[in-house]
DNA sequence: CGTGCCAGGTGCCTT
DNA sequence: AAGGCACTTGGCACG
């Protein structure tokens, strides 16, 4: 497997505005490096003088503009967008737009110095462990976790106010809402009361609200007290193994 | 001003080893062009079999791998982290670890097709327009768009349960707590609640909630008037105007 | 298409 | 160091 390329060093405007035009014809990955100043206009409006930078533009429409330090795009547009590229005298115009909402970014090349086209291929996909969705589908196949008797009735329940994780019944027959967190915050306890408050109103019987979650921040914990909730810690270590299917012991978790 | 860079193409693992063990050495910044797969194991952990994709690694540590498409990278490790280099046979080996919390990506390169190395210089910051600091500002210089006799008595005032963004009085004595958001969705209503409540056991007399945004998600109107709160809407394309020490008329906004 | 919510969120600031 | 929160948050799933 080879990946097609195209690469220029100190490329003149016009080579830098050819190689990137007929990269975007052929839905290449194009990375420019050299020294620009950018504009942005949209939800927000910002200005970065020029220096020198790494620009991204993927076929999607993806537009990034990274510094030499730091994890994100100082800025960016989004997939979807679509980009341009002209020359004005000896600059090179980069201009990206976004129409949902409108968004705008403006490149102007004092000078690039790299330019270089690739052609990826890639039907990959990150194959992600330890999120959300596990602990919850965890829940599911193991409701003792809850509590012994708990019994699921739905996932995902929709309400006015939000969507509840899970929603089920004890071995009383009271309405038990469970709120799943991987790091439990004050905001989850508010979420959590919340769907209590609003399940209160409209079931018979008492409602108890539980928050499952693999972490808690400080006072959280005493708040869910406070409130007369419930709370249960969980293992993400363990989580896995109760994935794959074989019947783990309860106290493993 | 010209970027110091150097760039191979098809390079051997050998060739990459070099370049990139050198351009680590110097504090560069780092493009790597090649069919890898991904093994991330930390907060969470994930495995990305092998495909064609761009891996750049800047000088502060920052590891990203971005795919064909899409906004964000498929992986990475952020400022700070420690990258190492290594060959195993044909197979390179690229190791990114962070320390706290730990977390290790682990890059293997079946076939790198380019390697580029540039020393870039940039000393610009973004300046940022339109954030919602600059709509508390905005309140800070007219505080009658909150209402007619506001008086800010606090910016950013701290609480057990957050940082209120203003907190004053009316025309009566009143306490009024004020939370600023670009979009106030249910969340924001919570979040206002919380200080309202907290600050009802603290201070005597009345305590009124009021919610200032530029936008509104639906039904957020009704239940600010529900929990007895009030509401001001905002126009940001004014902002600016107002920040530029012109006293514009009110009904501008 | 808007609305809500998770994210390996990240970054910034304050206790 | 931990917690709270904004972010051009981005992304997804669901009404």
């Amino acid at each position: 497997m080879v990946v097609e390329l195209r690469v220029v060093l100190h490329p003149s405007p016009r080579e830098t505005l050819h190689l990137v035009e007929e990269a975007l014809r052929n839905g290449e990955t194009i990375l420019l490096v050299g020294l620009c100043g950018v504009e942005y206009e949209g939800r927000s409006s910002a200005t970065l003088p020029p220096g020198e930078r790494v620009v991204f533009l993927k076929s999607d429409g993806t537009l990034l503009v990274h510094q030499r330090v730091g994890n994100n795009p100082i800025c960016w547009n989004p997939p979807g967008s679509r980009a341009k590229i002209r020359q004005e005298d000896e600059l090179l115009l980069l201009e990206s737009e976004r129409l949902k909402p409108r968004e705008n970014v403006k490149i102007t090349f004092l000078q690039v110095v790299f330019a270089g086209s690739f052609e990826l291929v890639d039907h990959a996909e990150l194959e992600l462990r330890g999120t959300e969705r596990e602990l919850v589908e965890t829940l599911i196949q193991h409701p003792n976790l809850v509590e012994p008797g708990f019994r699921v009735v739905k996932r995902e329940k929709p309400t006015r106010y939000g969507v509840i994780d899970l929603y089920g019944m004890d071995g009383e027959g009271n309405t038990v809402v469970v709120e799943v967190k991987r790091l439990a915050s004050f905001q989850a306890v508010q979420q959590l009361r919340r769907y209590v408050d609003l399940l209160k109103q409209r079931e018979p019987g008492e409602v108890r609200g539980v928050l499952v979650a693999t972490r808690f921040t400080r006072g959280v914990k005493a708040l869910l007290e406070d409130c007369g909730f419930e709370y249960r810690v969980l293992n993400p270590r363990k989580i896995n193994k109760g994935e794959k299917g074989v019947q783990s012991r309860l106290t493993d978790y």
